[in-house]
DNA sequence: CGGCACACGTGATGC
DNA sequence: TGCATCACGTGTGCC
């Protein structure tokens, strides 16, 4: 229930891939081959808002020195496997004449590409990381990590109170005991811990109660 | 065992909040409110690395359109900014002789200035999930957000875990425990109570709690 | 017209 | 030496 806004990453990656390799020459030759076919991006519990202008889906650009491409993931982190693979048959071209003024430089070209790859692959990471962060599907990048942040420590600090809660207060403690009326936190933790889940609401409570002088013996059972 | 890089992601956090950017207008009033404070980023159990080259660790421009540059350099480590000669500041030079070349643009330097500064938010939000984000010392801006989205994941399927765990039960009877634990009530009054007799205070309350399936046991013994 | 957010190419820098 | 990554300035589209 957390997932699947794969596909549409890998999507977005053809998308971004698809380019032909036009003749640059001193003049920019337009190129106009867009990717097209938009779709709105995140699914699933995120409350939909397509954002204005942030969200690079459908990006029109507009190639200043349009040049080939020709992607090669390099995946190499865990579960993001991208299919990509489009690997065009990249068509020779490397050096034609009239280079750049001044310096020579043997291949400006790789590092262009090497760029544009590092920018893609960034942003694919960015696509994963706001389909994991929930109610966000708006925003530019900049909040969505912020986001991310306080997803990450929210989802942190939940899990502290559940582990506490889990194995509570441990039990055998000599102490002045003014300190635990004092602790109206530990009940209330609780209870904020058990709006969150009203699925986990019990139906019903089962107490028993025996004192026996100095000494009390509450049996509690909850059925869910 | 999960915190403590807490503090400086606070620091982050109202970091990013500081910004208001005058309006730059014909003669900018200099006002290069730009937050910056930078920090040794990553503390704790990572293994301490200095990044190689990845982090902004100041950086040395050479000018190619020479205009001022206004602090804000967030580097990573700690002190060590040399300032140097930042070049006439506030100089009311905006738009003195026109220097650009062919179209006279009015504003370029607005919009770098912006661009400037969001892209050092955009690294401070970097730093933000870096320290969140566990056993993230190195790494590529690339590999960090992938790591954040693992680690984010990894997250829930504990939360998802424990909480199954929790209360993993059946269920069984029937009446509404909302009701219960609405009853702060009974806990207040108690301690209101109490609070009357300091007399009666205990002097030690030992508890002593076993947790069975559904069923939890409690003992408590008062001393007075 | 300005602000904002983005993507792009390019110089730099470390391996 | 290439090959990565980065920061920077700039062009562009959109409110």
């Amino acid at each position: 229930m957390i997932v699947e806004d794969w596909s549409m990453v890998q999507l977005t990656k053809s998308i971004f891939s698809s380019k032909q390799p036009g003749h640059e020459s001193e003049f920019h030759n337009s190129t106009p081959s867009i990717p097209f076919l938009d779709f709105g991006m995140v699914s699933g519990d995120q409350k939909e808002r397509i954002p204005e202008e942030n969200q690079p889906l459908l990006v029109a650009k507009k190639e200043t020195t349009g040049l080939g491409r020709l992607s090669s993931d390099s995946g190499a982190d865990s579960d993001s496997n991208f299919a990509s693979a489009d690997t065009e048959s990249n068509g020779s071209r490397s050096k034609k004449r009239g280079r750049k003024p001044g310096s020579g430089k043997e291949s400006p070209i790789n590092h262009v590409e090497a760029e544009r790859q590092r920018r893609e692959r960034l942003n694919h990471r960015f696509y994963a990381l706001r389909s994991v962060v929930p109610n966000v599907s708006k925003m530019d990048k900049a909040s969505l990590l912020s986001d991310a942040v306080a997803y990450i420590k929210e989802l942190e600090s939940k899990i502290d109170k559940l582990e506490t809660q889990l194995l509570g207060q441990s039990p055998k403690l000599k102490l002045n005991p003014m300190n635990d009326f004092e602790h109206q936190s530990s009940k209330s933790t609780f209870d904020n811990t058990m709006k969150q889940f009203p699925s986990y609401w019990p139906k019903t409570v089962e107490v028993d109660v025996k004192i026996v002088g100095s000494e009390a013996m509450i049996r509690v059972q909850v059925r869910i």
